[in-house]
This record gives structure tokens, sequence and C-alpha cells, in this order.
RNA sequence: CGGAGCGUAGCGCAGCCCGGUUAGCGCACCAGUCUGGGGGACUGGGGGUCGCGAGUUCAAAUCUCGCCGCUCCGACCA
């Protein structure tokens, strides 16, 4: 059984709800994070995922994913601790300065906790591949990271310890990591529709190699760090659909030559003019959180640390290279800064903690009692996650931490509509609520 | 790394300026009673190295110095 299914009771979970806002958090998305239980700040930009948050965690892992996967990447996992040798060789062990965290282990060797991971990948590329037969290859890994910042802040949004799926993809020429670069771009704008979000890639810094291979995927929030400036279509464009063909190098270059054909660029890369000269009803300006970054480099760490594979004429050459960041930990946060209001969290669906929460409105009372442990039953066996309220509480109490943990179902069990056969459900999208009889409610959640 | 601020019960805070019974309040927590559709009422309880360390003083949460931790603004960044 997927471990991610599951029901739960709540007298039996731990969620510890806040009542207060802790007065650091300065953000919704950590506001309500605290608040709904979810994580705990162990220290400045470190936090522990308690179950609730862990759950979210799990389910935007598991969607990232599959969508890698369906693209052709394949996993593997990677050490969070990394010797320093290896990034000697490509130079980057004096030029990352502080923001990585070096460490000396028992014997004096120089290690580091890894801000990412281009060297190890290409080490291990270099072990094994030596012929253009064996590309293209992409790899990626979901595994935490660290960048001692010198400012953490917003809570998952910018920690110093996050966890990221990166992926590095190797091809015999531009032409093939060209292809491998939009494979990756066209599976970040499934993964984020998935995710309930809206994302628009966006021309970010390109790197040494220049070129316009690079794109920070940007989803747009009033509290995001960038400020960004796009075309309005992008917000009605249809996002490739679960069929795509990702083998199909053509097909896939008209999905990406499309999704760059407005403008979309960061205050970094903007453009004043070439933004102005958009129809006014065109230009939005708006602030932007960055959810995932891609970009092509060629062969900058390929060159210097000898990953070289021999093309069909039996020379050998340094692999084409490109990597590609999502950061799941900063999802969490990026997605209730997306989805809430003033009572809590509004969780999409896929990433919801738990789909289904059944209220109690009279905790020990023989009729809704016996009606929410049948529906409790009931959904779980169908394998729908469900978190049954059945604490004694006041229903008010209930309905206010349904809101609050965002759950986007909720089946409201009390006495005045119980006399009449009913419950109530209500959605916390919209909150929009619906009288029916269980046994509609059952059909109706399970679908 | 520049600037500003904060650390008192699990959370939110008062007390500090002007040193002086037993450090206080709300929420949360425990026991109980009444309750029951938008964070309920009452009764009774438990919980504190006042961030840490020195110093001044008859006496320090309060004054002085040092340190640590955290937050916010800016510069920098998945």
């Amino acid at each position: 059984m997927n471990r991610l299914c599951g029901a739960m009771r709540l007298s039996r979970y731990f969620l510890p709800i806040l009542r207060d806002t802790p007065k650091e958090a300065e953000i919704a998305s950590h506001r309500l994070m605290l608040r709904a239980g979810m994580i705990r700040q162990e220290a400045a930009g470190i936090y522990a995922f308690l179950p609730l948050g862990f759950r979210v965690l799990q389910k935007i892992c598991a969607i990232v994913r599959e969508e890698q996967d369906r693209s052709g990447a394949i996993e593997l996992l990677m050490p969070t601790i990394q010797p320093a040798d290896l990034w000697r060789e490509s130079g980057r062990y004096e030029a990352y300065g502080k923001e990585m965290l070096r460490i000396e282990d028992r014997h004096d060797r120089d290690m580091l906790y890894g801000p990412t991971n281009e060297e190890m990948i290409t080490a291990i590329f270099r072990s094994y591949v030596r012929s253009y037969k064996d590309l293209p290859l992409n790899l990626y890994h979901i595994q935490w990271k660290f960048r001692d910042e010198v400012r953490p802040r917003f809570g998952l949004m910018r920690g110093r310890e996050f966890l990221m799926k990166d992926a590095y993809s190797f091809d015999l020429d531009f032409a093939g990591a060209r292809h491998a670069y939009n494979r990756m771009f066209v599976a970040y704008l499934r993964t984020f529709a998935r995710l309930g979000l809206r994302s628009i890639p966006m021309v970010a810094e390109s790197g040494p190699i220049g070129g316009n291979l690079s794109h920070e995927f940007i989803i747009l929030a009033d509290t995001g760090e960038s400020e960004v400036f796009c075309h309005r279509d992008y917000l009605d464009f249809q996002v490739p659909g679960p069929d795509v063909d990702f083998d199909n190098v053509a097909d896939l270059q008209a999905i990406v030559d499309r999704w760059t054909s407005l403008y979309a660029a960061t205050s970094e890369k903007h453009d004043a003019a070439a933004f102005a000269a958009l129809p006014a009803d065109k230009q939005v300006s708006a602030r932007g959180i960055e959810v995932g970054h891609i970009f092509y480099f060629g062969t900058k760490y390929s060159a210097p640390m000898k990953a070289l594979v021999a093309g069909p004429d039996g020379v050998e050459r340094p692999v084409h290279m490109g990597s590609y960041g999502i950061g799941p930990s900063r999802l969490v946060g990026a997605i209730i800064e997306a989805s809430h209001d003033d009572a809590g969290i509004k969780w999409p669906e896929p990433v919801a903690p738990f789909r289904v929460m059944i209220l109690n409105l009279k905790q020990g009372a023989a009729d809704t009692d016996a009606a929410c442990e049948q529906l409790y039953a009931a959904l779980a066996a169908k394998g729908i996650d469900t978190l049954y309220h059945d604490v004694d509480e006041r229903p008010g109490a209930k309905f206010a931490t349904a809101d609050l943990i965002g759950i986007p179902w909720q089946i409201l069990v009390g006495p005045r509509s119980l006399a009449e056969g009913k419950v109530e459900v209500k959605r916390r999208a919209d909150g929009t609520r619906e009288l029916m009889s269980p046994a509609t409610a059952l059909a109706r959640l399970a679908a």
C-alpha cells in the first residue's frame, strides 16, 4: 500500500496547531505552516517537517518524480556530504565562498555539505560512460542541500537547508543538449500545473556559455522575492498533456518555442523597452516566486573534469551538460502563498495532506459518532486520505482547525442535519456547502 | 556583510525606564461540571535556569560589560 495513503484519527495524530502566530513569521506561508503544525524551526533557515508538512512534501515529491520519469530522466541518490577534492577539480571549491558549508572529518579530510551536485554527477558519469551510444542520459535525485545563506528568511521559501530535485543531462552535442533541455522544460510545465500552480518560464541568466538556454519558472504571488514582467497571454496558455511525446524532437521544440514566444523576464534580465512595446492590457508587472530553474552549460564541468565520450567518428569530446532544479520544500511554501485566505491554507487536491476531513460536530453523541465512524471506515476502505476530527471540541474550534490546515473537502456531521439523514459537504476552495446523504457524500468523494 | 530590533511558562505578551514581598496576564495544558453549527462558561490545578556568563549592589527580570540565539530592512541568492 502506498504509504501516502492513509486515514487518521486526529485523536491519534500529531498535529500541534498554534492558535497565535509566532512573532518571527512575517509572510503568509511561514505563518500558516507554523500555525498548522507543519514545520518547526530548529535554527535560522533550518526546519523540521512535522507529520502534516511531511505529507505535503512527499506528495509534491511524488508528482515531481512522476514527471521526471515520464520525461525520460532516471532517479538515483547521491550523498549530502561530498569530498572537497571533487570540487577542486572544477575550481569551484575556492570559488563558492562562504555559502558552502565546509567540514573536516576525523582524519582532517576536507569535506562539504553539498549545495549542488554537478561535480559529483560528472564524476559518476565519467567513470562509466565512454560512448555516444549510451547517450542521451539524464540522471536526477531528490536530496537535501545546504547553502549557508547570509540571510535566510520567509520560512521554507529561503531556508539554508532545503530539499532539491536536481537533474543533470548528458549529450554528445548541442543539438542533443537542446532536446534534453526541452524535455525538462516541458516536464516542468507539467509538474507545476499538476501542483496546482500556473508557472511562467522566464529568461534567466544564461551562465558562462551564453545562448538563451536558461529559464526560471516563476509563479506569480504578491510576496514573491523577484520582480517579474511578462505578457498576459501566458496566463492562459495550455499546458502540455500527459500524452506528450518526449522523444519527438520537433514536437517538443514547438512547445518550447510557443512558451518562449512572448515577453517574460525577471528584473535582472528585464528589457524595459521591449516590455513597453507590449499592448498596455497585456503587460503584467508583478512579484514572482522562482520554483524551478533550468540551464544548459555545455562543457563547463565535463571539460575540466574530463568527462569524455567517443562520437561515431571515434573522436573523444567533452559531453554537453545541463542541470535542472526544483525545490520541493520551497514549493510547499510557494503553493501556500498562491492559495490561502484569512482562515488558512487552501490546498490544491493533488498535494493536500489529506483529501477529506470529517468533523464530528457533537463528539460523544451516539448518532453523530456512529455516522462519523461509518464514513471514516468507508473512506479509509476506499484508500482515500481522510482525517477524522474525533476530538471533543466545540464545533467552532473544529471549523477553524479544518480551515486552517486546508483540507479540500470537509464533511460536517452534526445533529441538526443528521436528523434529516444528511451530512454537509464543504469545499474549502470556495466555501460552498451541500447537504446530502452520507452515501451520496461517499460516492461523490470517492469519484 | 552594513543598519535596526528582540530574547520573561508550549504560544502571544506585561513588568525593566525609576533595582526591593512569593514574577504576572491571555491562550494552551490537567481534573471536573454544564454545554454543543464558526476558536464556549464556570470551579479547581500544574507548569518559570526571566537566553548564557561575569560585574555593580545589602538586594538584579530590572543597572553595566561580554557572549550566544533569533527576527526585520538593505546588499546577495535554489
